[in-house]
DNA sequence: TAGATTGTTAATCGATTAACAATC
DNA sequence: TAGATTGTTAATCGATTAACAATC
């Protein structure tokens, strides 16, 4: 990674109270904007353009780049690769995470061939499935083939591979069960495709992506267009 | 529909200011938690029992249900099918939403096979793809199959079919170009599982899915906790 | 009535924004 | 130096929380 400056090996953390959920919710965003920069042989930008490419204001981009340190030059902006490095770094992407998913279904499936892991750091490390027709299925995970082991190896799967971060892609009766014996087996980092409320013990992250919520949220936004277009009804109620 | 109340009509709207968006993106969870209670058969459920079950503060569930109205019942609690019908209403579950999907890969797949869309209200009515190797593909879609459509089709399907949700389930590279002929075909409602960030005019509204995303904010927190394991570190730098 | 629980208030907290001094 | 752009400040905004009056 060819970086003009000098690293610091220190971590720079604005207060001492770390980075704002928010802002680190958006790092990921800067960063894959800034590699794609880089690929295109961009040395330099400045917040304003990176902030547009990020979809995000000016304002809200420094603030953000501020809590990690001051990596930019006033009056010229910022080195791509240098600010790449850091955001990477901070995020935690300058080594690789194992990966454990459970549930080889079909979003189990979507989930081992995207791309997008492997070219982020992330090695999938191990899959699991509780059917018996999906139990021994060699699913291509990125340069290894992995084969779907049943349920009753999680513990062992989870251990001898040394995965920081599990997958529940289960149906949403089994994934506190699953979630239980994943935390029991020392995983405390959790991507929840279930839509089940997980509990957990404090410690341990979880977070969760619901599909039908998502567009229940649009949903919403497309009811509220069509009342916004139709005022009688307003109308007839004052 | 069984409701023991008189279901009024009128849509309140606390301060005219709408709902809050914090308050908009738990509401799906509420009503999921609430249908799963009618299925057990439980008709009354206090606040402080519905926000454990969601995995939100009493506090905060009561807030968020007051923007709605008034549905609870001061000394008892909140009706079950009550609560649920207003939420959904809220929502714009009561009529049917339908759905495009756009590139019909692993993902893509997945989104269709997904059980939670239909039982929700959702209806996928159409998929397109640029490959011609999935292009005429038959797709089990709920109750009716739907074929793969090329994606010179778009404009055509996004009419016909009167979708006025679209999902975009392509490779990055093709987001946007798709995004467009989409917001040019009518559609206002975009759910973007591309790991881009789409310019669109005002008015379209976009959520954003991006798995490798919520994997870097796992491995964020992960990487704090090995930070915190070892303050040798921090020592050091003192 | 007494006990329970909602809906609302007011205080706190965190995130966003605009403006600008610092500085390359 | 003059122009450009960062990093920071202070104000604003929105979300969360705890407490409690209202009321079933």
């Amino acid at each position: 990674m060819p970086l003009s400056r000098q690293l610091s090996s220190s971590r720079i953390r604005d207060d001492g109270r770390g980075i704002p959920d928010a802002t680190v919710a958006r790092l990921p965003i800067y960063h894959r904007v800034l590699r794609s920069l880089a690929d295109d042989a961009v040395h330099t930008i400045s917040s304003d353009h990176l902030a547009q490419r990020c979809g995000v204001s000016p304002a809200k981009l420094r603030k953000d780049l501020s809590h990690l340190g001051s990596y930019g030059t006033r009056g010229v902006g910022y080195e791509v690769d240098f600010l790449s490095y850091h955001i990477s770094r901070e995020l935690g992407l300058s080594q690789p995470w194992g990966v454990v998913i459970v549930g080889v279904g079909n979003l189990g499936h979507a989930l081992v061939s995207y791309k997008g892991f492997a070219s982020r750091g992330f090695e999938i490390v191990g899959l699991l499935d509780s059917h018996p027709d999906v139990v021994g299925e060699k699913v291509c995970a990125g340069e290894t083939d992995l084969v779907v082991q049943p349920m009753a190896e999680l513990e062992k799967v989870v251990s001898s591979s040394n995965a920081s971060i599990a997958v529940i892609a289960t149906p949403a009766d089994a994934a506190q069960k699953v979630c239980d014996r994943l935390v029991a087996a020392g995983v405390r980092s959790i991507l929840n495709f279930a839509p089940t409320v997980l509990s957990v013990p404090v410690g341990v992250e979880v977070r969760k992506v619901d599909l039908a919520v998502e567009l229940q949220i649009l949903a919403f936004h497309e009811q509220r267009r069509v009342d916004d277009l139709t005022p009688l009804a307003q109308v007839m109620q004052a």
